[in-house]
DNA sequence: TTGATATATTCCGTATTGGGAATATAATGC
DNA sequence: GCATTATATTCCCAATACGGAATATATCAA
């Protein structure tokens, strides 16, 4: 036996980034022709038709003829498995979270009372 | 050119499931020794030993020497890319997703009221 | 029909995978 | 020292992956 097969799961499916920018493409843009991607991701377009390819396969895209065009779409759903599985772990992040949250909240803050200028690193001499 | 190797990024790092199996364990057991896992998984200890390598490539894990053995942590927030990537569709998901939280808040008001048993489904009626 | 455009498929080549088996290294105990 | 235990590394191999180049299919247009 070799490897999991890119076709095979959808943990495989987005290990490539190029697939990875795809659905991120079609997250934004419901609904892409082939060619918009080819463009989009500057890639040639067998290796953009193959990557569509195995997001089909996998079924996190499917594809409608619309003339001579394909028409590309997200199956979100399918991403399921892979928010779940973080998801489990998403606990340990919560307490840097919230600390996130609440200095961008200060930040915006911050801004709002005397805006022009980010504030830097950290260095409170 | 071919793949990205999988001990490159941590997208491929946990293509394979062998390697989100030994993650799994380690986010429940803080700290575990390799022959833990090689029984755990069922694997023989050189496919362990060579996806913990993986892993720490990638810095998912690290280890520390303990006499004869090696220790192996996980390294959670190198796990945040796969997270925050996913974490940009949750839009599509929110409405099972505030249905989820509901019942996390609910449960966790129940364990505070009266703790000792974790209550198990729903059953809306 | 011919030709142009849009997309998919095939073949090729190199790189990588992941398990198996054997072996190497390292620490412990006698 | 030697044997045992714990883990890592090496070598082998069939199966992919993924880009490149070429080609195939399909649709539209004249």
């Amino acid at each position: 036996m070799a490897r999991s097969s890119a076709t095979s799961d959808v943990f495989n499916a987005i290990a490539a980034p190029q697939r990875r920018q795809i659905i991120d493409l079609l997250s934004k843009e419901r609904g892409l022709v082939v060619g918009t991607i080819v463009v989009a991701l500057g890639l040639p377009q067998p290796a953009v038709s193959k990557h569509l390819g195995v997001l089909r396969k996998v079924g996190i895209v499917s594809v409608t003829k619309q003339g001579q065009h394909r028409v590309y779409v997200l199956n979100l759903d399918r991403l399921r498995p892979i928010y779940d599985w973080v998801k489990t772990f998403e606990r340990h992040w919560e307490h840097q979270l919230d600390r996130i949250k609440e200095r961008a909240e200060a930040r915006a803050l911050a801004q709002a009372a005397a805006p022009g200028k980010t504030n830097r690193k950290k260095g409170t001499p």
